[in-house]
DNA sequence: ATTCTAAGTTATATGCTATTACATTCGCGA
DNA sequence: TCGCGAATGTAATAGCATATAACTTAGAAT
């Protein structure tokens, strides 16, 4: 198996390593332009291919699309935990979200492929993009290094997550640059990881006293 | 001029509205689809003119989407204005929160086309479209029914509306139906209005303190 | 060695965007 | 009201992308 980015060397007649090449490279496409910018004959034409030669590999584009949104989440997914796992002052949640925060900007053309369209929606339970989804949010509630009690846990990852994506939305839309530029993008996240720890701590404590009560 | 969602009538040249028409049309196909539903072909097929007529109001497609991404824009301020002038025993707040909610999903194709493509962060200050959003978040600011602080009030208005943002979203890409499924997209949203309430209370009362001491 | 299959190729149909050159209508000033 | 220019529409066409069909090649399997 060659180089997943390589161009098909010359004279040869199989790739070698087609389908995982085109993944990458739709990526790489997506990094500035989203979705729209990944055309199945400009990345035939990169990897040196025949325009047709990537429905060998894919229905049609897109399954591509979802398969490339697939590999999105996991890188997604691997720096997460990366920024979760490094040694720092802040706790694991800030962590979590100032990296959400920072790969939705600097990537903000994969993010967009990830979060923007009804790809993932589309996903079947089951399928590889639904685990990928599921394997992301499954780090969002190790972020809270909070005890399962009832579905605590899970609403507030709900919550921060829902959060954060809007930050990033929003912070894409410039809408940090009007009357509101005076609370900065991280500020913000700040803000809700605050609010979420918080709510977390009291909810549970409610929870425990509700249940010795009811004992 | 005629209704502006007709087919032009046979036989005669004109259409008489072809700009408002295509842009009503385009937004009935979001509705569906997103921004990717739109094509300028079949709108012109639709309205009964020849392919390239829109091309005479419009530079290109592009330029079509902003229009009715503009367009879309004043439709959801007017909705959510009219939920938070309605009688209700909830807060404008909560009843433009909800309100937001219900757009985001009942006509999630054309939110998407207003919130999930670039065409938002590449408008131009001053121009329709971002004349439209601003007027949007106006109104979010109007809903918190706090005075001016600082910029407090603004702070608590892109938390709030970050939040919505996330919670439609999420709710889209049916995170709401897992293990997560026990909290609903309203309760969360309803989470985030009060947080916001709270927090603007806080934040006001401690700003005039400041103040109070500082003078 | 033969054969089967996966993977790639050429040729082609279809659909959309966009431009160019031409036609028609509308409105306004002479 | 005539006529002229601007606005608006049409026909023809170029260019690009998706997708399919029929054919070819290379590698693996027996």
């Amino acid at each position: 198996m060659r180089s997943q980015l390589a161009r098909k060397p010359e004279n040869t007649y199989h790739h070698g390593d087609l389908r995982d090449a085109l993944i990458k490279a739709a990526l790489r496409e997506a990094e500035q332009g989203g979705a729209e910018a990944i055309s199945i004959k400009a990345l035939a034409k990169q990897l040196g291919v025949s325009q047709p030669a990537p429905y060998r590999h894919f229905a049609d584009r897109e399954a591509l699309l979802t398969a490339t949104t697939a590999e999105a989440f996991r890188q997604f997914t691997t720096m997460l935990r990366e920024a979760m796992t490094k040694a720092s002052k802040q706790s694991k949640l800030s962590r979590l979200a100032q990296a959400t925060l920072d790969f939705g900007l600097r990537r903000n053309g994969v993010y967009r492929l990830m979060f923007a369209s009804r790809t993932v929606s589309c996903a079947a339970k089951g399928s590889e993009l639904h685990e990928a989804t599921r394997e992301t949010f499954a780090l969002v509630i190790e972020a809270l290094e909070a005890p399962a009690v009832g579905y605590l846990r899970e609403r507030q990852a709900l919550k921060i997550w829902a959060a954060l994506h809007g930050v990033v939305m929003l912070a894409e839309q410039g809408l940090f640059t009007g009357e509101a530029a005076h609370a900065t993008r991280e500020e913000l996240v700040e803000d809700f990881v605050n609010e979420t720890k918080a709510a977390l701590a009291v909810a549970i404590k409610d929870a425990r006293r509700q249940k010795k009560a009811g004992a």
